[in-house]
DNA sequence: AAGGGTAGCAACCGCCTGTCA
DNA sequence: ATGACAGGCGGTTGCTACCCT
């Protein structure tokens, strides 16, 4: 486990810790409680330098560490929280109960990551690969040829671009995959929970025939965001829902917006989904128990600019 | 059974930020 | 205003366990 055993040049150990050092650790802040980590140790009588004796405090020792396997909605709440905060993964874990931030993070790059990959979605912008060709060409085809843009604007579709479009667009791309794959002609329903603050509602639910060409289906797509669209066309910038206009009475109006993943609903708590996967029906429970967006709702780092790079 | 590859995760590293004198 | 220090954070490393051939 970890680095390698040994002492730096100050004599001090480095490497695991072992069942004495952890039980001399935790005796010594059940006496007189952390704080002070560089004296620590000294004090403590262990080999160790004060961060190590933090990191092993609030990684491993700390009474109130959940250890075991994430739940699935544990799991959700990660992804929501990613998309809107990024790498803050000491914010994310203050929303999970008994977990650390180094073990969100390890979770999120052995597991979800890979999960997220799996599922045609990047994980740092939390929207559908565009290295689905067909896809890319399809939107910005969609994009020039609409007189939904005025402006004639050329750039990066990618954060611009309704990502709850992209996610469908990705249902339906994946839903399609599986059906050829398993040979199955049948129409896919991709349900679609997405509501809007602005009066925005996609057909509920969408229904997809995987065998429709895309071109169809994300015109069903564009046209069911024509009001969107129009509306911030008037003001001669590219649409974009996760530019709202006003943050402070969009969040007043109870709604979070979740990249890529819907909103989250801070009267009903929970969060109204515009799922890729459509067996994650999760997503729309309540997960209340979770709560994981009550101190961030009264952040500025709650804004609808996502914090990815 | 043995060996190589890979996933999982504890621990470390270096940078950043906040506090205080 | 500034420098020192403590603590926090995200990224990376490397060991162990497990899987596959």
């Amino acid at each position: 486990m970890g680095k390698s055993p040994g002492s730096d040049k100050n004599g001090l150990k480095k490497g695991p810790w072992t069942a004495e050092e952890d039980q001399i650790l935790i005796d010594y802040i059940q006496k007189h409680g952390h704080g002070r980590w560089r004296t620590l140790p000294k004090n403590a009588g262990l080999k160790r330098c004060g961060k190590s004796c933090r990191l092993r405090w609030t990684n491993y020792l700390r009474p109130d560490i959940k250890r075991g396997k994430f739940s699935p909605e544990e799991d959700e709440v990660i992804i929501q929280l990613h998309s809107v905060l990024g790498n803050k993964w000491s914010a994310i874990a203050a929303r999970l109960p008994g977990r650390t931030d180094n073990e969100v993070k390890n979770y999120w790059n052995t597991n979800i990551k890979k999960k997220l990959l799996r599922m045609g979605i990047d994980p740092v912008t939390h929207t559908p690969r565009l290295d689905l060709l067909e896809l890319s060409s399809l939107l910005s085809s969609s994009l020039y040829n609409s007189a939904l843009n005025p402006t004639g604007f050329t750039g990066n579709i990618g954060p611009m671009f309704n990502p709850n479009l992209l996610s469908l667009a990705a249902a339906f791309m994946s839903a399609q995959d599986k059906n050829m794959e398993n040979g199955n002609p049948e129409k896919i329903q991709v349900q679609n929970q997405v509501e809007y603050y602005q009066g925005n509602q996609f057909p509920n639910p969408v229904q997809i025939c995987p065998t429709s060409s895309s071109s169809t289906v994300m015109n069903q797509i564009l046209q069911a965001n024509s009001n969107h669209f129009s509306a911030n066309s008037a003001a001669n910038t590219l649409p974009n829902l996760w530019q709202l206009d006003d943050n402070v009475n969009n969040y007043s109006k109870g709604f979070l917006p979740m990249q890529n993943y819907g909103y989250y609903h801070e009267l009903n708590q929970s969060i109204i989904s515009s799922s890729a996967d459509q067996n994650q029906t999760c997503l729309t429970e309540n997960i209340t128990s979770l709560n994981p967006f009550g101190p961030i709702l009264s952040t500025p780092s709650s804004s609808s600019t996502p914090l990815n790079p």
